[in-house]
DNA sequence: ACATATAGTAAGTATAGACTTACGGTATGT
DNA sequence: ACATACCGTAAGTCTATACTTACTATATGT
């Protein structure tokens, strides 16, 4: 909940949305995330911990492998944003259509 | 179509989340925008033009002034995008635990 | 205990892009 | 025709941040 603003900043990235759509196929560790990538193992890591501390991604370790994932929680806070827009954008509307409405 | 790039780059920055906010209570004169805000109004034209570009926004032109509003469009497309990535999750973790369960 | 595999951190660089000021463009009113 | 109001564009600056390489940290296996 102070997410809003991070998710929002992490999805505006290429990059990172290149990895959320690596990880719609199920959890993957850091390095067959960064496989099929043009960027450094190293790089990966740092785009992973804007994304985790967005809470759009969650984190679990076993043995050496930090495994992360796609955590549909953030995804609901950012829904909620744009439903609030969406309805205050279609409120507005309609009270200009009233307004110009030739009576 | 070429949108979903473009929306999720426009909401990257919180300048331009700032002015989607004035525009919830309705179009506004880029002036009217502009007058609230920190930084000049050139620059606030130079979000505008992004958030048009992206098709979160929509302009129409009256005498002088230049009116945009939040397009309900724009903000569809992004909801559509979410709730695959969305599905997609659910689906992936379903698996996971599916797979993990104690037998 | 040591080697290996996996990953995060530090430090430095380079580039995208968010600003500014100055200027040009087009309606509207007198 | 001219002045005014409102706005977009151009050009240049400056900062945030996305990268790289080098290094450090931790877990596992022999």
């Amino acid at each position: 909940m102070p997410y809003r603003s991070a998710i929002l900043e992490a999805l505006g990235d290429p990059t990172r949305r290149e990895i959320l759509d690596k990880l719609r196929a199920g959890p993957r560790a850091v390095g067959e995330i960064a496989a099929g990538m043009t960027i450094s193992r190293p790089a990966v890591s740092q785009h992973l911990k804007v994304l985790k501390e967005s809470g759009l991604v969650a984190e679990t370790r076993a043995g050496t492998r930090h495994y992360f994932a796609i955590a549909p929680e953030g995804l609901g806070e950012l829904r909620a944003y744009l439903d609030e827009l969406w309805s205050d954008a279609l409120a507005a509307f309609a009270r200009h259509v009233e307004k110009e409405r030739p009576s």
